[in-house]
DNA sequence: GTCTATAGTTCGATAGAC
DNA sequence: GTCTATCGAACTATAGAC
């Protein structure tokens, strides 16, 4: 049975501290101390606070974009409006079981130092643009820069849950429905006034 | 020819400055220099660092309360939907026109100091009632829990308009509209469905 | 692989001169 | 109302023992 390698749990215990009280508000001491180590033994693991950032980041991207290629795979579904849907509750679940890597792009992301930044600004772009296919192959009759739109808004409505969703008061996949129906409804209908 | 007040100078200093780096990384002496004082002299204006950051979150508050309010005032709308969509292109409008002090509500609120915080519950309590009853109007026959979501969900999608939303590169009004029709149209789609 | 000790910085805040 | 000077605390990162 072998044990959590100690860069995974000083991922972890970084990971929940960011998410939880801010990047520039965790110290070394903090992370360590929350593994059971000192703050100088961290460096044996990192080079600097900025690489455990960098390295969580690109962890919790990884996660999204295997999870989006793993409801590609499975999915058998019939209708576009049902393949959305079921991209819908996938980013939704990835999202939430893996919250204190993933959130950090939402919450974070944008002030990260530049270096930071940098090193993840490809990752993200490859997400964004399977979503972005996954759209026009869905509406193909919406304009480009409607598309564009359509997408942000979505990954805003989505993306906010990570500070009110509650498990124990409503599933996620119901919100996957009220949002699916949302911009479903909203752009098919948009497409047909454009139509006539 | 009166003179910007220093108190006022100071917040919108620190206000720039906490949504472009974060809170944490803004230093007092940093605002200082600003506004071409010393770090010492704000302490004459200010008791703390987190009583600039206290009153620059209520003031961000209070833009947005009250450009609800002036959209009421000044609504000569006939339908649900068109309450609805004027109310959408307001929040918008008054988010973006004073980006500096809303912002804030949206990126750091969340990982501010408790004693923060706990100052502006009420007041953030308060926009969000006036959009909750706006909804259940506007949606007489959507459940509760899901007039709920369907807030946060356009909040999200909204208020996400701050990281990506250039106003050289397309218009708040055309944003505006995408979003209402996607939540008045799959908003009374869910309904027509529950009533059949 | 973890420890102690510490260098070197920066920070929020205070005191007192002007 | 702003200044200088500084206190005490906290931080990242390094060096070297074990």
């Amino acid at each position: 049975m072998a044990v959590v390698a100690p860069k995974q749990r000083l991922m972890d215990a970084a990971a929940e501290l960011f998410s939880s009280i801010g990047y520039a508000e965790t110290s070394l001491r903090h992370i360590a101390s929350n593994v059971g180590i000192k703050a100088g033994s961290v460096y044996y693991h990192f080079e600097s606070k900025d690489e455990i950032y960098t390295d969580v980041l690109l962890a919790g991207m990884d996660l999204m974009i295997d999870g989006f290629q793993a409801v590609e795979t499975d999915s058998n579904s019939t209708s576009m409006r049902e393949t959305l849907a079921e991209h819908v509750v996938g980013h939704l679940k990835v999202l939430h079981a893996n919250l204190a890597y993933t959130s950090l792009h939402v919450t974070t992301f944008r002030t990260a130092p530049a270096a930071v930044r940098r090193q993840l600004v490809p990752r993200r772009d490859e997400y964004e643009a399977m979503w972005t296919a996954l759209l026009r192959a869905a509406l193909p009759n919406t304009p480009v820069s409607e598309i564009s739109i359509l997408r942000l808004a979505l990954f805003g409505a989505m993306n906010s849950s990570i500070d009110w969703f509650d498990a124990g008061r409503g599933s996620l996949e119901e919100f996957a429905e009220v949002i699916t129906d949302a911009f479903w409804a909203g752009a098919t209908e948009r497409q047909q006034r454009v139509a006539q």
